[in-house]
DNA sequence: GTATTAGTTGAGCAACTGTTCAACTATATA
DNA sequence: TATATAGTTGAACAGTTGCTCAACTAATAC
């Protein structure tokens, strides 16, 4: 992901280019952003989220719901909650995760009516 | 992603789960809107999609502003146009490159407010 | 027609990712 | 204490992915 100094191509429409170049995201920014969205980028983890958009779910529910083992579905939380997108509380035995805010619902939303349109 | 007759948990919330099971996306959409997410999932198709927000850009463009091959850019940019993330138009040799509607923005807001937050 | 630049595409390969498996920790109960 | 269930973790392996390279098509100019 590295930026060459100089560009391959003859016509650049350099003005345009100029414009937006300030607007870029940073490397760094852009890496932590495609991070997140990654997340949502595998079918077990938006349906892990999707289950937690309904209602609160411990580790074995969530196994149980989407037919994985209690491992796999941790390791999945595990990456979640490292990008703060879910949140969790233990009550005796159990862990119980919660979807962090609102922001992860507004993200489903938006990703359902894309395909959906 | 199969889901399995039983599960491997005893004391599975079971009133809950059976609350949660019928609004849970079925594989087929799950794994669609996965798709969708993955895209938004890379450091350079992110910075692509945050490019195209700003003003409609050709491959060219594109290849200097992130210091990319026209290879290697365009290769990503078939695999959002298959999504509809983005749309394009060609005029003489260019071929103008922009974003498919405002879904694909409100989406990069969000998961940078998640992040900046 | 040829030449040039823009853009696309398929193969190949290195790097990454999701699941399984086994071993582990945590809490509760007897 | 020992036992059982819930949950976590690291290693390993198969499957996936993004870039490079080379060859190709598209549009313009001569």
């Amino acid at each position: 992901m590295a930026r060459l100094p100089v560009c391959e191509c003859e016509s650049v429409h350099q003005d345009i280019v100029d414009a937006v170049k300030p607007q870029l995201l940073g490397d760094a920014e852009a890496i932590d952003l495609a991070s997140v969205f990654k997340l949502f980028g595998d079918g077990t983890r938006v349906r892990i989220l999707q289950a937690l958009r309904v209602h609160e779910l411990c580790v074995c529910d969530l196994a149980c719901l989407l037919g994985l083992t209690k491992s796999a579905i941790s390791h999945q939380l595990k990456a979640l909650r490292l990008s703060n997108l879910v949140k969790f509380r233990r009550e005796a035995q159990n862990v119980f995760y919660s979807l962090a805010d609102e922001h992860v619902e507004a993200i489903l939303d938006i990703g359902l009516e894309h395909l959906r349109e």
